[in-house]
DNA sequence: GAACATAGGAATGATATGATAAATGCGTCA
DNA sequence: TGACGCATTTATCATATCATTCCTATGTTC
């Protein structure tokens, strides 16, 4: 971004000029420049702070209100909606969100949300998935132990392992949680790898629940799976 | 919607024009008139077709891209993104999948999800919830025993019940579920009671659970709401 | 004849400006 | 005093025009 007087020009070098101001103007909004649960600038001012026309901004301003960052009413102006009226379920959101500022807690409540959504996921893929799936699974963790000796990148591999489970277990929903996982993980991860950590008890659950799911045990894989996010949440808890 | 000759214009009266086309257009999607993966008509043919301008026609679109359903590339055109990149946690997206079909498939999934998150959410509310949280619970399930009696209406009571455990869930993540479960839930339990099912269990089950929570017994509330969930799966999965 | 350069065309992306509709406050008139 | 109408403000809708992108097809050169 180039600040100019108070004037700010997305950058359109880097992709198109709508979606710089939905990045901009949902970090703002999202990292609190922009008061909660009040009036936004009006068009015409945001036109001129951003140096884009009233079409583009009025279309930024239209993706930002389907992520339900904003409400918009004729003579009223645009009011920034309530925290919990926000979609964290939208990676946007999100990696705004954390990006701003890697909050602890906030990665708690995404642990939470996982210890909830992949044992269950792993239960189904048990159950019901193909081999190819299940293969796709086992190829995360030979990532992981190939990284482990350097030879690809943990970050990637891990987040690889896990979106394979999300998409072994058929559900779609589940399914449609991967953007989300990867988008949170990506920082999670770093962190907790941040703190001093047994790589090798990591690998080895890591390996139980690839196991367990290719023995077609439902129970054990989630339970596996369960603990291998336990202590995560507890590293996490720790800190705090 | 007026047809007229292939034309197709929005009531303008209902609502603004564009949320009327990202509605259709958004419908149509989702029930697979525009085929997947395959080009949708250039914009000026949807502007005639829908007796819009250029300006709302492309606002439509961008929120209709934000919820993932269509990419647009200059000189190529838009496309329709395949059903696997829809954000099914997108209340509208799953509003017009359910109302085009009630698709009983895509309603066990739900409640598989479900089945992996209230647990949860009930486990939190029980550890971490603040007593006007979890009166909101068994105020909840007072409105469904009233409801019984003719004195409320039984759909939006149940649904307030489980609403009310995640919010008291005290998690960002629950919390967002709340439109997408108040979604699912009309079309869900509309299903479940069309089927013949003791509305005594059904209570005496929500009430276990509101007193557990009371009684703040995380493993015992987490326990009780799988148990509801489970004989809920159990309902939809002897009907397939 | 094949590889590369280039010009044209077709679609979205961006801008500018005018007209319309809606919501609110204020003033006027019964 | 109270109800109604009007002006004002702001979002919404419409139209016209230029810019950008990127595929395609046509040459042009080696």
């Amino acid at each position: 971004m180039d600040i100019d007087g108070g004037q700010i020009r997305a950058r359109n070098s880097l992709g198109r000029l709508t979606q710089s101001i939905v990045d901009d103007v949902g970090a703002a909004i999202v990292t609190g420049k922009f008061e909660a649960a009040s009036m936004m600038p009006i068009e015409a001012d945001l036109c001129t702070r951003y140096q884009a026309s009233r079409s583009v901004l009025r279309e930024a301003m239209k993706v930002l209100n389907a992520k339900g960052l904003v409400t918009s009413r004729p003579r009223l102006g645009t009011t920034v909606t309530t925290p919990d009226r926000w979609n964290l379920f939208d990676p946007d959101i999100l990696r705004w969100m954390l990006r701003a500022d890697i909050s602890l807690s906030l990665l708690i409540e995404f642990t939470n949300v996982r210890l909830a959504i992949e044992p269950m996921a792993a239960e189904l893929a048990a159950r019901n998935a193909d081999a190819a799936a299940l293969q796709a699974v086992t190829d995360g963790y030979a990532r992981m132990a190939a990284a482990d000796e350097g030879h690809d990148d943990p970050l990637t591999a891990d987040i690889a392992f896990h979106i394979a489970i999300l998409e072994a277990s058929g559900n779609r929903f589940l399914q449609r949680l991967k953007p989300l996982v990867e988008t949170a993980l990506t920082f999670s991860i770093r962190y907790t790898d941040s703190i001093a950590r047994n790589e090798q008890d990591k690998l080895a659950a890591h390996h139980r629940v690839a196991e367990r799911l290719r023995a077609r045990d439902a129970t054990g894989a989630a339970g596996a799976l369960r603990q291998l996010l336990l202590d995560t949440r507890d590293l996490m808890t720790n800190r705090l």
